[in-house]
DNA sequence: TGATAAGATAACTATATAGTTACTTACTTG
DNA sequence: CAAGTAAGTAACTATATAGTTATCTTATCA
């Protein structure tokens, strides 16, 4: 690898670090500079700005999503199983990414403004897609309820898992406990799957 | 009123508006003087500190859903029909006061480190109380089924309703949907309390 | 009414911060 | 290997920002 994309790696690394810590107003250039070894002049000669680097570590984070949910796309299964892998899926990438996390929750106090100047169009979406299909599939086949509304649903599905990460300070004190542990992970993505199943499958 | 009082209440309304708009790194203390037409010496005349003024802005945030949750006190109904009220009335809530929203989502990037600063103890959680008891009656009259877990079911009720407001502009751009509107505000809480009641609710 | 203290003002300071400039070192290739 | 180019460095600048000081104004009650 060239020196140049090893010091691009370092900065956006020790950005990414940064921007998801602090946000963009609270990130210091001189700290992601210092962090990453490099000088901050190279922060400027690669990206141009301190928002063009935020914009460059949005890219990055979103980029690492699209590219976990390519495994879904493999296995072929019945759609309740469908289900419970997906929601899975996104469980323990959210538990692993804990960047990615913190980057869509700034993004949305940033009112979407810096995901809408990125470049990356539709990084966005697979296990959206997929949703879709196995939810179709399951309601002709007739193991989904016809009534259930697919968008809403997906709607649904997404933030029960988001929220559980994004909102786990609050959400501690409101029920005083703490959240932070596999086995509170597992138990809720087990509850949370258990709500939705019930919703969509017909007769139990 | 006094004088004093004035614009003490002046500053924080300004600064409640800055520091939802930019949290508290973002925004700037000359900012929120100007805005409030209050003179800068005075913010800290009052507040002592930037970082105190955004505890200050917190707890007066957080009190108003205390006391907005407290007319769902007053009425007696059947367990379904509290269960509906709770999270139309949070959905209401949130709906008419983004601010809160914000200022949460600040508080959780902030490992809610300024809320457990805060002296105001538990002004949080009147309808976490009352979804506690009303859960625990629908499941002794035999309405809900005992298998519920109450704990785990109040946190989705929470995260359903606080998520809608909360990652608006992330899932706008996943859905490829606009969601600011009240039709689309309606449909989703009809949407989530079907999911919470179909859960909850023995044999329809 | 006028002394006194609370309330308000504008100008100031020290520092931190994003971004730049002038310069040096390392790599590559004709 | 020479020479040009790519990569990196340190010191600098202009500005913005949190917090302060010295001073003035206004309300209140003896």
């Amino acid at each position: 690898m060239k020196r140049s994309e090893i010091t691009k790696q370092k900065i956006l690394a020790a950005a990414e670090k940064a921007f998801a810590e602090k946000g963009l107003y609270g990130a210091r250039v001189d700290d992601i500079a210092e962090q990453s070894g490099a000088n901050k002049r190279m922060i400027y000669a690669y990206f141009g700005s301190k928002e063009k680097l935020y914009v460059a570590v949005l890219e990055r984070v979103y980029s690492r999503i699209a590219e976990s949910e390519k495994e879904l796309l493999n296995k072929e299964t019945d759609c309740v199983e469908a289900i419970r892998r997906i929601i899975r899926h996104s469980f323990d990438f959210l538990y692993e990414d804990p960047s990615f996390v913190k980057m869509v929750m700034w993004e949305n106090l940033n009112q979407g403004q810096f995901l809408k100047e990125s470049e990356a169009p539709q990084a966005k979406g697979i296990s959206v897609e997929l949703l879709r299909k196995v939810l179709r599939q399951g309601i002709e086949q007739g193991i989904f309820r016809e009534s259930v509304d697919i968008e809403e649903l997906i709607v649904s599905i997404n933030m029960f898992c988001f929220s559980y990460f994004s909102n786990i300070y609050t959400m501690g004190q409101i029920m005083q406990t703490e959240f932070s542990g596999r086995a509170e992970l597992d138990k809720r993505c087990e509850h949370i799957t258990d709500i939705i199943l019930q919703y969509i499958v017909k007769e139990q």
